[in-house]
DNA sequence: CTTACGCTCATTATC
DNA sequence: TGAGCGTAAG
C-alpha cells in the first residue's frame, strides 16, 4: 500500500488519507481524481474497513467498471468484489428490488427507459382527448422527470398552488392530471422509470426508518464521483445515507459541470460545506494531462463564469503550441480542413489515427466531418447517436423478454402485440386498454380473461388474441427451465420477428438480422459468465437488469485505432493527445436555445472548458461563414468563446498556398472563390481576421449545387441526369456503385444503385451526389 | 387492419 | 434535410 501513497503528489494523498468524516474534493480537469477515489477505497481497505461497507457511486457504467478493475489491481479482485460500486440507478434498483414488497411493487418490476415513458404519455394525451400541439408529449414527459427529481410527487405536485399556477399559466392546466395517470399507470405495470429508481428509494428511506436504518449501517464509508452532476433526488439519498456516520467523501469539479439541463444542482457542490459539520476540503489544481498553453486557455474561458469555486489549475508540463484557430467557408470546408489537418498531423508527428478527437456541440455536424473524413479514408468511429439497444429491433426482441418476466409490463405488451402483425389493430387495443383500467387489471390480464369479459370484439380477434396469450404463456414456462440464450433465440425464431425481417430482403432488413444476431450472441456471453461466476443462474430477469442499465458507452473502451468522433457531453472525462472542437459559432456553440439566461450560457461555457481541457498536445477550433442547417444555408457569425480566450493563447490561421490542403469535391464551387482572400490572413496574434461574409457570387453558387429546403430548386447538372443502367458512380456515403435501373424523368429522376458497401439503394438522382466515374 | 403519404419539428444525455 | 408520427385512403 505504501507504494501507491508514493504514486500521488501532496495534494492527492491528504484526502485519501483522512479516513473518516465528511470531505470535498475539487478536482481540477485532468489533476488525477480516479486515482484519489481508488486509493482512497484501498486505503480504507488497508484500514480495516470491510470492503461491504463501502458504496461509491458513479454516473456511467465505465466510471464504475474502470475503478472497479484499478482497484482490483491494487487489492486483489476478490476483495474488489465486495464492494457496492455502480451508479447510482443500478445501485438503488437493487436495493429496490429486494426492498420492493415495502413499496407495493414486484421485485422482478419493468425498467421502463425513457422511449417507454414518452409512448406511455403520448397514450394518456390521447385517452384523456387533449390537444396533442398544446401537451406535447416530449415537453410533458420532461417536466415529470423534473418533478420527480426535485422530489416533486403527484401528491404533492397538488398540494403546491405556485406549480400548479406556472402549469396552467403555461396553457397546460391538466399536466397534474397526466403526471397522476402516468404514476398509476406504471406502478400498475409493475415499472419504474429511471426517475423513480431514485423517488422510490427517497421514499423507502424516508417511509420506512428501520431500512433507512439497515442501509447507513451497511454504508458506512460512502463516496460519490462527479458530485457536480447529482441531482435533488441523488443529494438526497446520499445525505440520508451518509447521516449516521457522516464518513462522506464527494469529488467534483464546479468547472465542468454541464448537465443543469437534466437536472444537476450545481449547488449541490457549492453547497456541501454547509451540509455537514466539519467539511474538510480539498483541492487537486495540478494538471497532468495538458499543456501550459492549453491549461492557461482555459483557465481564461473559466474567468468569465461568476458562478463558481477559486481554483487556479496549474501544470508542469511543456508549454506547447497555442490553440490554432481556422474560419472556414461553410460546414463541408470545415470537415475537409480538419480531415486534411489530422492527416498532415498523423505523418508529421507519427501520430495513431485514435491520438485525434472531433468535438461539435451536436450530432448533427458529424456527418459533414464523416464525409471528409471518408474522403480521405482516415477511419473513425461516431459515440453517441442511436444506441444498440435502441434500435427498433433490439427493443423489439426486447420486449418480448420482458413481457415473459412482467406480463404487467404495458409497454413491452403494446410493442410486440402486433408485430409481427397478427391482425391485432389499434382498435382492438383501445378496448383492452378501456377494459383494463375499467377492471384495473393489466391488459395481459384481460387478453387472458377475454371470453369471461363482455367486450365488443369479434370471434375472429378473440382467437387471434388468445393464440397470443398462449404464445406467451408458453415461452414463460420455457423460461423457467431454459437459460435467457435458448429462451431469446426460440423468440426470435417462433414469434417470427426473423422471417418478418427476412422477406423484406433490403439491406436495412438485413443489418437489422445481423442485429438480432448480436444480441443474441450478446445474450449468450452473458449466460456463460453468470454460469461461470455461479452465483446466479443467467436467467431472463438478470439479464434484462443488465441491459435496462446499458449504454452504448459502456463497449467503447475497446481499442482501436480510429478517430473519434462525439460531442462535448460524452467526451467528458476522456482525453486526446488532439483535439478538434468544430462549429464555434454563435447560435449552435453557445447553441441558441442555452443563452438566454446567465446560467445557461455559463454552462455553455463550461462545456467549451470541457472541451479544451480535453486535449493534450494541441487544440484546433474551427468556425464557418455560412452552415447548412436544416437543409438551409445559414449565416453563422464566429462564437463569442473564441474572443473568450486570452490573445497569447491562440493563432489565427488561414489556410495558405502551401498548406496541403485542396478541396476534394464540389471544387468548381471553390475553383472560382477569390483566392486572395483566403490568403490575405497570415497566421496573426490577436486580432480575429475580419469577417468576411462570403460575396453574393459565392453563395449562389454554394446554393445551386446544394438543395434547399423548398425542394425543386436543388437541380442537378445534365451529365448526372442523364445517367443510365450499367454506368459507374461514385457518392459520399455509399462509395462505388453500378446503377442497376433507371426511373422517372428530369428533376424527378431516380436510380437503383448497387453500392460496393452500402448495398441497394434507390436515390433520387437530383439530390444525391453523385458523380459519374469512367 | 394495413399501407402510404404528408406534416411537424429540430440541443446536449445519464441511467 | 430527415425521422417519426398521425391521418386518410385501400
Amino acid at each position: 500500500m505504501e507504494n501507491y501513497l508514493a504514486e500521488l503528489n501532496e495534494a492527492q494523498r491528504a484526502p485519501v488519507l483522512q479516513k473518516d468524516g465528511p470531505m470535498i474534493v475539487i478536482a481540477g480537469a485532468g489533476s488525477g481524481k480516479t486515482r484519489v477515489l481508488t486509493y482512497r477505497i484501498a486505503y480504507l481497505m488497508s484500514k480495516g474497513v470491510d470492503p461491504f461497507n463501502i458504496l461509491s457511486l458513479t454516473f456511467t457504467n465505465k466510471a464504475a467498471k474502470e475503478m472497479k478493475s484499478r482497484i482490483s489491481k491494487i487489492v486483489g479482485s476478490s476483495e474488489a468484489k465486495n464492494l457496492w460500486m455502480g451508479t447510482f440507478h443500478s445501485i438503488f434498483a437493487k436495493i429496490l428490488r429486494f426492498e420492493a414488497d415495502k413499496l407495493g411493487y414486484p421485485s422482478n418490476f419493468t425498467i421502463y427507459d425513457t422511449q417507454d415513458s414518452q409512448r406511455l404519455i403520448s397514450a394518456i394525451i390521447k385517452e384523456l382527448s387533449l390537444d396533442k400541439d398544446v401537451y406535447k408529449y416530449k415537453q410533458i414527459y420532461s417536466k415529470i422527470s423534473s418533478y420527480k427529481n426535485s422530489l416533486v410527487t403527484v401528491k404533492a405536485y397538488f398540494q403546491n398552488a405556485e406549480l400548479q399556477e406556472a402549469d396552467a399559466m403555461a396553457k397546460r392546466p391538466r399536466l397534474g392530471e397526466i403526471y397522476q395517470h402516468y404514476v398509476d399507470r406504471c406502478f400498475k405495470a409493475g415499472a419504474m422509470d429511471f426517475d423513480d429508481l431514485l423517488l422510490r428509494t427517497n421514499e423507502l428511506l424516508t417511509r420506512f426508518p428501520e431500512v433507512l436504518a439497515k442501509y447507513q449501517n451497511r454504508f458506512r464509508y460512502i463516496l460519490v464521483d462527479e458530485y457536480q452532476d447529482t441531482n435533488h433526488s441523488q443529494y438526497l439519498i446520499v445525505r440520508a445515507l451518509s447521516d449516521k456516520f457522516q464518513n462522506i467523501c464527494v469529488v467534483g469539479d464546479d468547472a465542468q459541470s454541464i448537465y443543469a439541463f437534466r437536472g444537476a444542482n450545481i449547488n449541490n457542490i457549492l453547497n456541501f460545506q454547509r451540509d455537514y459539520d466539519n467539511v474538510e476540503m480539498y483541492r487537486l489544481e495540478q494538471n497532468y494531462r495538458s499543456t501550459k498553453n492549453i491549461v492557461h486557455a482555459a483557465n481564461s474561458i473559466i474567468d468569465k463564469n461568476k458562478t463558481k469555486l477559486e481554483k487556479i489549475v496549474w501544470t508542469a508540463n511543456d508549454d506547447g503550441p497555442k490553440i490554432i484557430v481556422n474560419r472556414l467557408l461553410t460546414d463541408g470546408e470545415e470537415g475537409r480542413y480538419v480531415a486534411s489537418s489530422i492527416f498532415d498531423n498523423r505523418m508529421e508527428h507519427q501520430m495513431r489515427n485514435g491520438d485525434f478527437a472531433i468535438l461539435y456541440r451536436t450530432n448533427a455536424q458529424s456527418r459533414a466531418m464523416e464525409d471528409a473524413l471518408r474522403k480521405r479514408d482516415i477511419p473513425y468511429r461516431i459515440y453517441g447517436g442511436l444506441s444498440f439497444y435502441q434500435r427498433k429491433e433490439i427493443k423489439d426482441v426486447l420486449a418480448y423478454l420482458r413481457l415473459l418476466v412482467n406480463s404487467k409490463d404495458e409497454e413491452a405488451l403494446k410493442r410486440v402485440i402486433n408485430y409481427p402483425a397478427r391482425g391485432i389493430g389499434a382498435t382492438t387495443m383501445d378496448k383492452l386498454v378501456l377494459a383494463a383500467n375499467h377492471y384495473k387489471r393489466s391488459i395481459f390480464e384481460v387478453i387472458d380473461n377475454i371470453d369471461k369479459i363482455d367486450l365488443k370484439i369479434n370471434k375472429g380477434t378473440k382467437n387471434k388474441l388468445t393464440n397470443f396469450a398462449n404464445m406467451i404463456k408458453s415461452f414463460q414456462i420455457m423460461a423457467q427451465r431454459e437459460d435467457a440464450f435458448t429462451v431469446s433465440e426460440s423468440i426470435a425464431k417462433k414469434t417470427g420477428l426473423l422471417q418478418e425481417l427476412k422477406k423484406d430482403g433490403t439491406p436495412e432488413g438485413i443489418a437489422r438480422i445481423e442485429n438480432i444476431e448480436e444480441l443474441l450472441n450478446g445474450i449468450k456471453d452473458f449466460v456463460e459468465e453468470q454460469k461461470e461466476i455461479a452465483d446466479t443462474d443467467g436467467s431472463l430477469a438478470e439479464f434484462l437488469e443488465d441491459v435496462a442499465l446499458a449504454t452504448d458507452m459502456d463497449k467503447a473502451t475497446e481499442e482501436e485505432d480510429r478517430v473519434a468522433l462525439m460531442t462535448i457531453h460524452l467526451a467528458k472525462g476522456l482525453e486526446f493527445p488532439y483535439v478538434y472542437i468544430v462549429g464555434l459559432e454563435e447560435e449552435l456553440f453557445p447553441s441558441g436555445m442555452s443563452m438566454n439566461t446567465r446560467s445557461e450560457l455559463e454552462e455553455e461555457r463550461r462545456l467549451f472548458y470541457v472541451a479544451l481541457t480535453r486535449a493534450e498536445k494541441q487544440a484546433y477550433l474551427t468556425y464557418t461563414q455560412s452552415r447548412y442547417r436544416w437543409g438551409k444555408l445559414i449565416d453563422a457569425e464566429p462564437s463569442r468563446f473564441i474572443e473568450e480566450i486570452d490573445d497569447e493563447f491562440k493563432e489565427y490561421m488561414i489556410p495558405q498556398d502551401d498548406y496541403k490542403y485542396k478541396p476534394l469535391i464540389d471544387s468548381d464551387v471553390f475553383g472560382e472563390v477569390d483566392k486572395s482572400r483566403l490568403r490575405q490572413t497570415k497566421p496573426t496574434k490577436g486580432t480575429p481576421p475580419p469577417a468576411h461574409k462570403p460575396s453574393e457570387e459565392q453563395l449562389r453558387k454554394l446554393r445551386k449545387l446544394r438543395p434547399q429546403s423548398n425542394g425543386n430548386s436543388a437541380k442537378a447538372s445534365s451529365e448526372i441526369l442523364q445517367l443510365e443502367s450499367g454506368q459507374k458512380v461514385e457518392h459520399l456515403r455509399f462509395g462505388k456503385g453500378t446503377i442497376i435501373g433507371v426511373e422517372g424523368v428530369g428533376q424527378d429522376k431516380k436510380a437503383e444503385i448497387d453500392f460496393e458497401n452500402g448495398g441497394l439503394k434507390k436515390l433520387l438522382l437530383r439530390f444525391a451526389k453523385l458523380k459519374l466515374i469512367s
